[in-house]
DNA sequence: CCGTATCCATTCCGATACTG
DNA sequence: CAGTATCGGAATGGATACGG
């Protein structure tokens, strides 16, 4: 067997697992669009300004793995509305950390005058930061995993 | 010109040019090993068990990216140490959001058994929430970008 | 307007041989 | 052991034609 991939989907890493069905060029656009309210074939593809065939095949995939789902775009139409599902929704923290990840560190000196800030108060968003249960913050090398029965109980703080 | 990639990487979205470096299966994985401390080629090698070829390649790509940097392995070694930048560690948190929703959302019922907690403790970590810097907790579709002067100044909180 | 099918170029990836 | 070079197969991506 030559030029065959390899799946990343079946190794026993959360990570792996993730980019097996994420990890892509064009399925976080278009699941970012999704987050935005676009629902219809049309609007993602004039968007993101990719081949309608992959979007065919990424919308595809990205509902057989439960990420969007279907839905009749409006009454009795055969179109479909492609939207989030819970599992979908669920993934608006790595959008946006991989959205702070690019503001703050790919784009040059003075090159971008914009900050992401709540919608009404206009107050600046944290940078997100890993912190255990109970609100103390950890560095990134500080963690492992243990079996479900040897980590602590929750606190419940 | 027919089969050209577009060129995510001059798109005006953190999140296109944050693809445009690591929007690839081997990339995260290859960091996620340099936050274990891995370093030599080799043991990239083994241990993600990916051809020589296209290591060489991401590797080098990355340190283009200013992600990894090289230092001679040891004394006068005319071989490589490939370590994380600064950049490079800023992705910890895209790592980690990645991690847990792999864990949470691509593993089957009872199929795993395991949880990230601290390493002293054993203090579960919390999962990643969007705040804002007082620390107001919001959902993916409350914020915006405005121009930095629109922004509330920092409130130092 | 939605979505599929086809054609072709490019890129990706794995295997392997090779150099230092 | 580190890294490059080459080959072939597979997947990706763009353009476009086509049917519903």
């Amino acid at each position: 067997m030559k030029g065959k991939k390899t799946d990343l989907g079946a190794l026993d890493c959360g990570i792996a697992r993730a980019l097996s069905v994420i990890g892509d060029w064009w399925s976080l656009l278009i699941i970012r669009d999704a987050f935005r309210g676009e629902k219809r074939f049309g609007e993602f593809q004039k968007n993101l300004g990719l081949a309608r065939n992959i979007l065919s095949a990424r919308l595809k995939k990205l509902v057989d793995a439960g990420i969007l789902r279907t839905e009749p775009e409006s009454e009795g139409s055969a179109y479909n509305a492609y939207v989030l599902t819970e599992k979908g929704e669920r993934l608006g923290v790595v959008l946006l950390s991989l959205w702070q990840w690019g503001e703050e560190n790919c784009f040059s000196e003075g090159e971008l005058d914009r900050v992401m800030v709540e919608r009404h108060s206009k107050e600046p968003l944290a940078r997100l930061s890993l912190s255990t249960q109970s609100g103390r913050a950890i560095g990134m090398r500080d963690f492992t995993t243990v079996s479900k029965a040897e980590a602590l109980p929750a606190t419940r703080q």
